[in-house]
This record gives structure tokens, C-alpha cells and sequence, in this order.
DNA sequence: ACCTGAACACCGTTCAAGT
DNA sequence: ACCTGAACACCGTTCAAGT
């Protein structure tokens, strides 16, 4: 056989499919290449190893987070708009437990794809805050405060095994955090 | 050769000094044995494989977190009581990255130990928040909102690889959830 | 009861060989 | 340039065998 069977965002949709079927443990050079019928040993043309496989895959899911929780926000303002983009991270968390356990990795040699992706994520934060009357700097500090508060109650979420049923906790926390972060409004 | 050369607590103590040492994934069932000079098999009589060596790792460390949180708040109260825990949890997390990963584990087969560690940790932040005037039920939301946001901030700030530099950030964060889970005081 | 040692399946990685 | 296929190292797991 002649021509290229491979490419770099076939390899990307295939390892998302993987990821979201049988979640983010499960993703192997070996399982993407049968998935995609080629020796494992091809993959190494278009990505570096296992590790590299894996930082497509973050990179791919980070900007879909951003997407969606930047959808959540069109429209809304202030507390609601929080509100609204903490329930969109939360579907996601939620409908792709893989790519959102994909999201958290360590650095490996960064091209600044992940850094961006990231960076793109707390953008969105920050505008709101922003329109909320925080200064251009206060309005970063919130964000990233609140980011994590949600990430990190998705991640206890999950781990914990319990799924759902912490609604009442997770708007409690929004909550506290819209108010604690921007007093004021 | 007879007598037996393994433990419990002895295979718990060299694990948690592999995870200190080299950070949570170079824990190994191989790496563990070649450490004890036994071999790998050996280590199935004392526990259930890979999956329960992590888990092992994870009660033994989020015990030690909870420890660690519970002496902060000795003999204060208040913002400055959930102030000083939350440095604390920040303080274990950059001291012990392997342990801080360990933590978050999905369930397999919980006996009990798991939940219970990590019942207690949320314990400390319920009595610090109770005595601050929440509510029997409120507490509990507020302790685990705090908790989750502090483990999320950290989660973060490992995973993006900034390390330290977020000081202020933090701080901002931690006065915020105070202000914003206990209004009134 | 506890450990050894051989055996097996599986995966990541490398590399020479083909097209 | 891209993929195949063999080869190697490594790890988790099982199991018969020893003590």
C-alpha cells in the first residue's frame, strides 16, 4: 500500500471518540491505531508517543470546554452569567468525564497549544468579571479563583463516585463564589 | 527461605516513600517489590493488585492531609481559622505532589476506608464552619464547597506547571469562599 | 500462610525494510 | 514521506512449586 491512511485530525476525532466511549485511562497508542486499523508504530509519524497522543487530546478537549462554557454566556450577565457557564462545566464534566479527566496534565514539553487553550478558558471568565465593574486585574484574580473552584468541585464530584445529586452544594457554591469575588454588584 | 518479609504497614510506608520521591505515577507494583527485594508476585497476598496499591496510597495519604489540616486549626477560629487550613492544604500539596495526586482515585470497591478519609478532612472544615454560626446543614455545604475550591485551586496550579507565583491568587480565593460562605460573620 | 520463579498477555518504543 | 513488521524492554497478573 501507497498513500497516507493517516492524519493528524483523523487522529485527534478517533482518540476524542475513544476518550468520551471508554474514558480517559483507556486511551493507548495501541487502542487509537486499531481503531484506525494501522500498527501502533504509525503513530509516531504524526504525534510524539503516548504523551503526545495525550496532550492532543487535552488540547482538543480544553477547547471544547472553552466552547461550551463560552456559549453559556452569550447574552447573560453578571451573576447569571456565572451561574450559567458553572452549569455548562458541568455538563461537560458530566456528558465527557474523559475528556474533562484529560484536561488536567502535566506540561510535557508544552508548544503553547495547551497554555492557550487554557488561557482562552479563563478569558471568558475574566470578560465577565470584567463587566461585572472589576478592575483589569481583579477581574483575572476572580476568574482564576472561580475556574478552579469549579474545577476542582467537578473533579471531588466525580472521584467521589457519587455522580450527581450535590446540585443544592454546586449552586451554593456559585453562589458564594459570584458574591465572595465581586462584592459590589 | 521462610518467615515472612512483608507487611501491611511496611508496604504502605515504602509506597508512600516512592510517591514522595519519584510522584504518583511511578508507583508500581515492580517498583514497589524491587524496593522490598521481594518479587512483584509477591505483593498479591497483601494486597489486590495495582488498583489496590493506589488505594492503599490514597487512604494512607488523605489521611495524612487531614492531619495535617486538622493541627492548623488548633486554637483558632473564624476567617483566620479556614486562612490557615487552606495554607495548609497548599503546603502538603507542594510538599507531597505524589501524595496531593493520589487522592483523587476513582472508587474501585471502596470498603469504606477511602470515604471515611476523605469524611473526615470534609469534618474539620464542618466544625470550623459551624462555629462560625452556619447551620447543621449549611456547614456541611459550605465545608464542602471550601474544600473543593481549595483542591481544585491546587489541582490547577501543579497541572499548569506554574508551581508557585499564585500566592495572591490563592489568598483572593480563600477570602472570597470565607466571605461568600459565611456572610454575617 | 507466604514467597519464588516461570509463564503469559499486553503495551510503548525503536528501527530496518518496503512502497 | 509514510507505513509495515519484527524486535525489545517493561509491567501486571496468574499459577504451580517450594518452604
Amino acid at each position: 500500500m501507497a498513500g497516507q491512511k493517516l492524519s493528524l485530525s483523523g487522529l485527534t476525532s478517533t482518540s476524542l471518540a475513544l476518550v468520551d466511549a471508554e474514558g480517559f485511562d483507556a486511551l493507548s497508542l495501541s487502542a487509537v491505531a486499531g481503531r484506525l486499523e494501522v500498527g501502533p508504530s504509525a503513530l509516531y509519524t504524526h504525534v510524539d508517543g503516548l504523551a503526545g497522543l495525550r496532550y492532543l487530546v487535552a488540547v482538543a478537549s480544553t477547547r471544547s470546554l472553552t466552547d461550551r462554557v463560552r456559549d453559556a454566556a452569550i447574552g447573560v450577565s453578571g451573576h447569571k452569567a456565572l451561574k450559567s457557564m458553572g452549569h455548562a462545566y458541568r455538563g461537560f464534566a458530566h456528558e465527557h468525564p474523559g475528556r474533562f479527566a484529560s484536561t488536567l496534565l502535566p506540561p510535557h514539553g508544552d508548544d503553547g497549544q495547551l497554555s492557550d487553550a487554557n488561557e482562552s478558558l479563563l478569558g471568558v471568565f475574566t470578560i465577565v468579571y470584567g463587566a461585572m465593574g472589576l478592575a483589569p486585574d481583579a477581574d483575572r484574580m476572580a476568574a482564576r479563583s472561580c475556574r478552579s473552584a469549579i474545577h476542582g468541585f467537578l473533579t471531588l464530584e466525580h472521584t467521589t463516585g457519587t455522580g450527581a445529586g450535590h446540585d443544592a452544594e454546586y449552586a451554593h457554591m456559585l453562589d458564594a463564589l459570584a458574591r465572595g469575588l465581586a462584592p459590589g454588584l
